[in-house]
DNA sequence: TGCTCGAAGGTTAGCGCTAACATTCGGCAA
DNA sequence: TTGCCGAATGTTAGCGCTAACCTTCGAGCA
């Protein structure tokens, strides 16, 4: 006939405290703090005071096990230290926040294996809903993502077939339109830095070659990639190694400002006159590339509308109303500036 | 007698789910998935197979209410789109997740009060432990902190008075010796921008003062900061405004990189000479400070070390266990280079 | 042979909260 | 006066999991 120990030390206080302590019952505290509508305006005054004189804290986990809601949503993107999904990031932690959701953010690193396993990871928490960057992902996490049935968003890019929600722009057209910039400059020899090889980065490649060959003036060798992260000083580097391979190219399309910057440097340290020698083109519109003398054309993204819009539509998704669309393509704008 | 409706729609696999498919208890199924050791090889073989065969994924939600542990820590940051906290946090992240540790990260925007407000809504998460940048938290924060009792190391900071587990370096002598440093050089007329005028930022400057008043050269018309964000334009745009009010100096000290990297631009735009003119210091050791014409003279800091030293300390505490020191100074590196 | 002991697995209860249904009670129309 | 209604609050039963204790059983030993 022994007791049990029980199972806890000193814990928080909980619901039946405040309730105890004003004499009510536990579901009014959890009214009143949940729905303060259905409970009367005297007792809700009481039990304000009880909470903040009690210090009660409610308990996210009792919540969402009791509710089947957790009142979270998973943002998987690729990496903290790129400003793209910085920015991105802000704007979905601006809309969500406001909604009452938090956000469970996860880094992939580029890495398809690494997303589905912490997709795996944030299931357990049983997300409300899913924003995660672009249709990149392999068949297990696809497979993951269609059983659990959660709303989900893709950022970033815009579906190609299939109709699953996204926002996002045409990574090929930008390339293109980049591309196609320079010929119309006149530029006939242009090149492709790029770093990071994900998925959009090489369909923006893709879409250089294509511009290139139409103009039948696409040249092999005149394309660098390297898989290590973007920087500047791997722009500078790049842009040695280039020369060596290309020496003759009249312009360089940066698959991203960090880079743009780097050969920037490297050309005034080469003592090579930006544009008339060599013309420059980055891409993210980053705020130093308007600075840098001289300025550096870039393109725009439209990076801290599409956290804003997808995260917009995931709570239509998840309020259960059908949003607008749901494949929303927000373009680029290209910034023409001094180095080109 | 009427039947109550059931709570659940088509909810996910459960533990008992699984259990049942091969005829064993659910506590089994939890142990040989969390403490396989207590399981017989063969039995955790055939529970192993059913988990993948049912897809099962256990609910956080429930282990935590269960366990009263919710194997995740709170990271309180001032900025997202801060390099120096997203290195961090990348730090924090390769330590806290093979612990088996999720991150909630907060982004306080610089501000104590949207702090206190991320504080109160994280600790609804019954999280295990805390890390936290610096030690300029709001009374209610600090008293939330206190009664929560879970363990909590703060970043950047060295703690000034009494015993908090911290782990960073001194702003003040960092700012002190940059000065110092400049000083040294020959310089007599230092001007110093700031932008984002967090408790650290504050501490540099202090440490501008104390070089400069020592030396007797201290003129408050040479220090010029600005509230909003750090940025390569607003280096641009306080050049311009320091010249005006203070045409006489020979070298700033820019808080930030970014602003460093602004101030040189709009040099060259103005045809002064670095550092023939004007010596310029940054702070922070970015990648691009590296590689400009001339090269920016600046101090690194140790911004994943940090990150790593906290997430081990923090480790250590929530195991019980008492850390080898607890408040740990990891220093600053001045790079100088050819701007100075 | 009888006993102990530890490995392997089971039973029970409850973590803190909320959905669903139940109750109470005052007001008001017929 | 009856009866009905809706606002305000209560009762009950779990959500899915694990801590704490319990049972079983076979190996090992005196």
């Amino acid at each position: 006939m022994s007791e049990r120990k029980p199972r806890t030390g000193q814990s928080r206080t909980t619901l039946s405290d405040v309730a105890n302590h004003i004499g009510v019952s536990a579901i009014t505290i959890s009214r009143a703090l949940n729905k303060p509508e259905l409970v009367s305006e005297a007792l809700r005054q009481r039990i304000d005071d009880a909470v903040q004189l009690l210090g009660y804290v409610p308990n996210r986990a009792a919540r969402a096990l009791a509710s089947a809601k957790s009142h979270s949503v998973v943002v998987l993107v690729p990496s903290l230290s790129n400003t793209v999904f910085v920015d991105t990031l802000a704007a979905i932690h601006d809309t969500l926040q406001p909604a009452g959701y938090q956000m469970l953010i996860g880094d992939t690193r580029y890495s398809p294996q690494a997303e589905e396993k912490l997709l795996r990871t944030y299931l357990e928490y049983n997300p409300d809903g899913i924003l995660i960057t672009g249709f990149d992902h392999t068949p297990a996490a696809q497979t993951l993502l269609q059983a659990a049935a959660i709303p989900t968003v893709h950022m970033m890019e815009l579906a190609e077939q299939g109709d699953s929600p996204c926002v996002g722009f045409s990574q090929y057209d930008s390339g293109y339109a980049l591309t196609r910039f320079l010929l119309d400059k006149g530029y006939r020899r242009i090149a492709f830095l790029a770093a990071q090889l994900d998925p959009r980065t090489l369909k923006r490649g893709e879409g250089y070659r294509a511009a290139l060959r139409e103009a039948g003036l696409y040249q092999p060798h005149r394309e660098l990639a390297e898989a290590s992260p973007s920087s500047v000083g791997l722009g500078s580097r790049l842009l040695d190694r280039l020369l060596l391979q290309a020496p003759d190219c009249d312009a360089v399309f940066c698959n991203n400002d960090d880079l743009a910057l780097g050969v920037l440097f490297q050309c005034q340290r080469r003592h090579i006159a930006i544009p008339q020698q060599l013309a420059i083109a980055g891409f993210n519109g980053l705020d130093a590339s308007a600075w840098s003398n001289p300025s550096l054309t870039t393109v725009d993204t439209p990076r801290y509308d599409i956290g804003k819009a997808a995260a917009a539509m995931l709570l239509q998704l998840m309020a259960g109303k059908a949003p607008a669309a749901t494949r929303v393509d927000l373009g680029y704008r290209l910034l023409a500036r001094d180095s080109t």
